[in-house]
This record gives structure tokens, sequence and C-alpha cells, in this order.
DNA sequence: TTGTACGCGTTATCAT
DNA sequence: ATGATAACGCGTACAA
């Protein structure tokens, strides 16, 4: 019942008495000067192995941790990453955890602590997220924004403090980002669709203020154009990423209802999908029979759809990861090969499009990024 | 385009020229004593207006930013909250988003950061997450461990660091605790059953090493108790809640293909429900004519499965803000009323346990927390 | 090899 | 009403 280590360490407290052991207090049970016992415990080479050992001792035996607040201020730093979100940020999904986790990850790994900080209502900072910086309490930004445009981009470079864009993909070496290829998998969705000979599809999305929206209806674009199915702009439906399978299933319908419908919907998340077929099984229509349906996210329950829903699978966990490196690299003083890389996406082909060799050109799995 | 505030506010770089401006800095030019100037930032009573007003001018154009850092290292307080996580923490659903969420509005509308720390690998820091309080990088933290037993919860105490456990609930005073009502909504899913008239009633849980299991359980077996019906633990099956849909559907069927079989499942997240209804119609089972279905959760997408789940809503937003309510009220030195608080959940009856009339005792929807 | 002394930016306690 | 100065805990150039 103790033997696993997935949890607290128990510790003898022996800073009850004069609160927390400092230098200081170490030099003087240890008999020797306060920088001797900073080169011990920074392990400087100019100390003899003995001394070095013998204060190390004392400094495990007192629980000794160097105050990260003294420590930063001598050296400038923080050892802190912060992670700024929008003030209303859509964390409903597990993409957001996912990209965090990726973050987490790396930035454990190089020792640095990761803030979370969000923007405030109107009334509080507003100088929000430079108050972070400029206080010295972060080194660095992780920005997540799903907004289309990024405002400000200038102030950003600007302030000159290092930071990586997460999940906004824009082509400007001077500011470094790191984001799934949406352009691709709309355009790899939009594909498969018309692989499948589909020429009407109908295209169900969020909100056109943020970039998962246009990126991927660009790529549906893109792959009309190289199909050359003209781009019929009656096609599109906009519902919303928050509320997916009731704006999904009324999107659905006012594209069903149209005089000559659409033989396949491409819907830009896996619950707006979800939305989509509902409402088809509501009008009788049989997926993919009479509707083929493709997805995105691939979240845990659209494998398990009836049928199980082809979907574009996206890392947000590679997308965290990523990101956070790049930062880290930065602040080290590395310079990452790629200012603005692009998570690739893959496309896991399931039963809502039909058998692909029922229609148009069949094809295996070769479309991977 | 510049109008809305969901953005980064532009920022003059004054401090290119010398770095980032410090009080000396601004004692200087506004030909005062650094003392002055410290007392016109934090406002003090004792400097007149005009003098005050002037110093703070200086300040604001200069683009001041007092150093966290320094300002802890005089107050011993970092002003930052811990979230403290397990190693593998399963961060899959929406749910620790909301916690998080909660976590976030709250600490900012009282002035604290907030740093997310997970347990490492064995190989680093065998101190965590006691290393992150005697670094004084947090005031206090906010634990979230699902497991059933919190382990080494005496070092925990020890330490004399402020602290909540968040979505865990034990009875100790000493151990301030926020979490959801499990043993609560396992009890309102069963009794839900029962009034429809159900005594068969099978289980498809989480791995019996997390509370949401064992606690959840514990509930069902409590309404058994009530209606007089004898526990079978042959009616329970243990899935996996990270695998939802692939274990609930192993699990249903375990359970189905029993001589006699449950009238009824109760399955501990909606994703395990999702599998089980896809087991029960593989069995060509009807939903709920032929096998009543619970769900925990209230996920976005069981209100449209076929037919909608009926399931237990949680409130992770509440526990969230609750707890970190607790934390701070700890750190500004009141004591919360209640040290061990339970978030109530409630049932939110759909169609997959059919009409409630249809058998058992008619009732409509008293049940609520 | 080890000690001395100063500075990091701030607050607080003295004076004046 | 304001200034001087000593902490806070640590790193480091310079001395010894």
């Amino acid at each position: 019942m103790r033997g696993t280590q997935d949890e607290i360490v128990s510790t003898p407290a022996v800073f009850e008495e004069h609160g927390r052991p400092t230098l200081k207090e170490i030099a003087r049970i240890a008999r020797v000067n306060i920088s001797t016992v900073s080169r011990a415990i920074n392990d400087s080479p100019l100390l003899p192995r003995d001394t070095k050992d013998m204060i190390l001792a004392i400094a495990e035996k007192m629980n000794y941790f160097p105050n990260s607040l003294a420590r930063g201020l001598v050296s400038q730093k923080s050892e802190t990453l912060g992670i700024i979100l929008p003030k209303i940020f859509f964390l409903q999904g597990p993409f957001f955890s996912q990209v965090l986790s990726g973050i987490e990850r790396i930035s454990v790994k190089h020792g640095f602590s990761i803030l979370i900080a969000s923007a405030t209502s109107k009334t509080a900072d507003r100088h929000f997220p430079f108050n972070l910086t400029r206080a010295r309490r972060i080194d660095g930004m992780l920005i997540i924004n799903e907004n289309r445009r990024i405002r400000n981009l200038n102030a950003l470079k600007q302030e000159r403090v290092p930071f990586v864009l997460v999940n906004r993909f824009i082509e400007d070496t001077n500011a470094p980002c790191v984001a799934a290829d949406d352009i691709g998998g709309g355009r790899m969705a939009a594909e498969h669709l018309l692989r499948l000979g589909h020429r009407r599809i109908g295209v169900v999305t969020g909100s056109h203020r943020v970039a998962a929206t246009t990126d991927r209806v660009a790529g549906y674009r893109q792959a009309l154009t190289a199909f050359d199915v003209p781009f019929d702009k009656n096609l599109l439906e906009a519902g919303l990423f928050q509320q997916g399978v009731e704006t999904g299933a009324r999107c659905a319908d006012r594209l069903l209802s149209r005089a000559t419908r659409p033989t396949a919907i491409f819907a830009l998340s896996d619950e707006l999908a979800m939305g989509v077929m509902q409402a088809a099984k509501e009008r009788g229509l049989r997926v993919p029979e009479d509707l083929a349906v493709v997805g995105y996210d691939n979240v845990t329950f659209s494998a398990h759809l009836s049928p199980p829903l082809t979907t574009i699978a996206q890392n947000p966990y590679a997308i965290g990861a990523t990101a956070c490196q790049m930062l880290v690299d930065m602040l080290e003083g590395r310079t990452p090969d790629q200012a603005n890389v692009l998570i690739p996406v893959r496309l896991v082909v399931r039963d809502s499009c039909g058998s692909q060799s029922a229609q148009g050109t069949a094809q295996q799995e070769g479309e991977d990024a």
C-alpha cells in the first residue's frame, strides 16, 4: 500500500522550529561560509568532494530547498512558463486538456513550472498578459487563442518576450507558432468524399470568427478546386462548436431541406457530425447510403456511433509538446529550426461514408499527412 | 476590429533602454527617495495626494510593474496557488477542464496566480509536491487525486501548508476537501431504477482503485438496502473510465449473457453507458423496453444518443470554484465554515429508462440533492 | 579552497 | 512628509 509512487512522499518536518532552512542556517551548522554552502548546492567544481558531501548531507537532513524567489531575483528568471488563455476559452472538449498535457510534459522535463492565466474581466488588469512578464512572474508565454485574427501581434513582438502561438498558424518568422494542419484536414476530408464520387458536399461549420472554421473551409475549397468542382457557398451552414450536436442537427436540417440536397456533409467537429447524423436519421435518410458524413477531431465516441464516423484525427498532445519545446529552446538560447510548424492530421476512415470501392475511385489508406 | 477586449493590449516599450523600470529608477526621475515611490505605489495614506499623483504618473508612463519576486522575498508569499495533479491524470473528458475553469475564476478574482504541477517521473523530484512550497513557489495547494486512498495524508498535514483536496471526499476536519456527491449520485441513479420496478440492476464500473467507482457503488448499495433488494456482486462488472465505450460494451456483454440477465444497467460514466447501449443493440435488445440504462456525467452527447440517456449531472465548475474559495479563505486568515463540502449532483431524466409511469411507482422530479 | 562583500527589487523600521 | 537603511535569500566577483 506504500509501494507505488503515484503519491506524495512523506517528509520530516525538521523546519518546524526556525521556519524553513536557508543557506545561512546551513552554513551556521556546517561551520562554513554561506557562499561555500551555495557552491555545494549548485555543485560548483571549485569545492572538493568531501566538503561538498558534508554540506549536502546537512542540507538534505534539514530538508533544504533553495528559495526560488530569491534565486529569481538574482538570475532575473522565474523558470516559469505562462499559458495565456483568452477570456472565454472553450475547454469543453478534451482538446485543450491534451494540449496542456503535452506542454506540461515538456516543461517539467526542462525544469520549468507552468502558470495558467486567462484574460480577466475588463475591470481587472488591462495590461494582461504583459503584467505577468513585467512582474517577472514568467519567462515566456504560450499563447492559446482560437480567434481568426490575432490582435496586436505587434505589441506582442515589441514586448520582446519569448512567446509561441499555440494552435494558430501564421506564416511569420517573427511569430513562432505551432498548430494543427487545419487546411490540410479540411482538404483531406473533402478529397475523401470527392474520391467517393460526391459532388455536392455540404459543410457544417463553427463560428466564422474562429480559425478552425476558416482554415478547414479553405482546405475544403482547395480540394474542390483540385477536382474541378465549383464552390457553392449555399452549401455552408454555420453552427457553434460549443453546442455541437444541437447546432449540427439544425444546420444539417437546413442543408437537407434544400431543393437539391447535398449527398455528403463534412462537419467541422465530431459533435457537429453527431448532430448531422441525427438529423439525417430523423428525415429517414440512411448514413452512408443516402448521406455520407465526415467529422473532425476523432473524439472517443466517434468510433462508436452508428455507423462509426469517418473523421480527421488531430494530435493535440503533439501541438502542446512541440510548442513548449520551441519556447524552451528560445529561452535557453537555442534557435528552433522552424519558426512556424504545422502538426499533421490524418484521415480515419470508418463507415459513415460507405465502402470506398462502392463508388468513385477505389483506394485504401494512402492519404495520411 | 480594435474595439473588443478579448485580446492583448498594446504597450509602449519604454523600458527598451535600461531594462525594466524599478523603484530606484522611478525615484531617480521623480527626484525622491525609493521609499517614497514605494509608498506611492502601495497607496500609503502617509503621502499627500499631489506627491502620490506625481509619482504614479511617472510610474505609469514608464510602464512600471512591481517585481513580484522581490515582493515575495520580503512578504514570504508568492500569491500563487498550486494545482497538484497525479502523475497520470485522466484529462480525457471535460471534467477536469471545468474544475480548472472554476478554480481559475476564483483565483484571479482574489489576485492569485495558478501553477499547474503534476507528479513527474520517478527519476525527478521525489519531494513533489513539497518542493513547490518549500521553494516558496506556491502559498497553498489544490490537490486533485482520483485515487480511493489518499496516501500520506499525514505528511500533507505535517507540512503545514494550506491545502484543499479536490474531488475527493473524506470526513476529516483537518483535511479540507470539496467533492461531488458520488455516493448520492449512485444512490439517486439506483433509486430511479428501483422506483421503476427494476430489481436486477447491473453496474458497469470503472477501476475499483478510483473513488468514483467505490463511492457510486456504495450509493447504489444504499438504495438497494432502502428497497430491501439484496446486493449481488455478480451484477458488478469493472471497465475502465479511460476506455469508456469499449469496456462498457464488453462489461454489458458479460452482464447480458448471464442466465438471468439484469433488466437495467447503471453505468458509471456516459461513455460506459454508450458502450452498454451499443452492446444491447447488438444483442437485439431494445433500450429502454428490454433494458433500462442510466449513465453518469451528463456529457454533451448524452442528450443525443438514441434513446437520449438518463444520467447524473455533476457540477465540476462549482467543485473547482468552491475548493479555490476555501483555499483562498484559509490563506487570507479566514476559517471556512465547512471543512468538508459535498457538491450536490442531480438526476437528469431522459428516455433510456422508459416512461416513469410505465412500471413501478409513478413520480416526477423530486429527487434532487 | 574558502571567505567577504555587494547587488537583485522590494518592504519595513527607524530617523528626521 | 520624506529619507536612510536594514532585511528577505541567494549568487558571484573578488580577495585571501
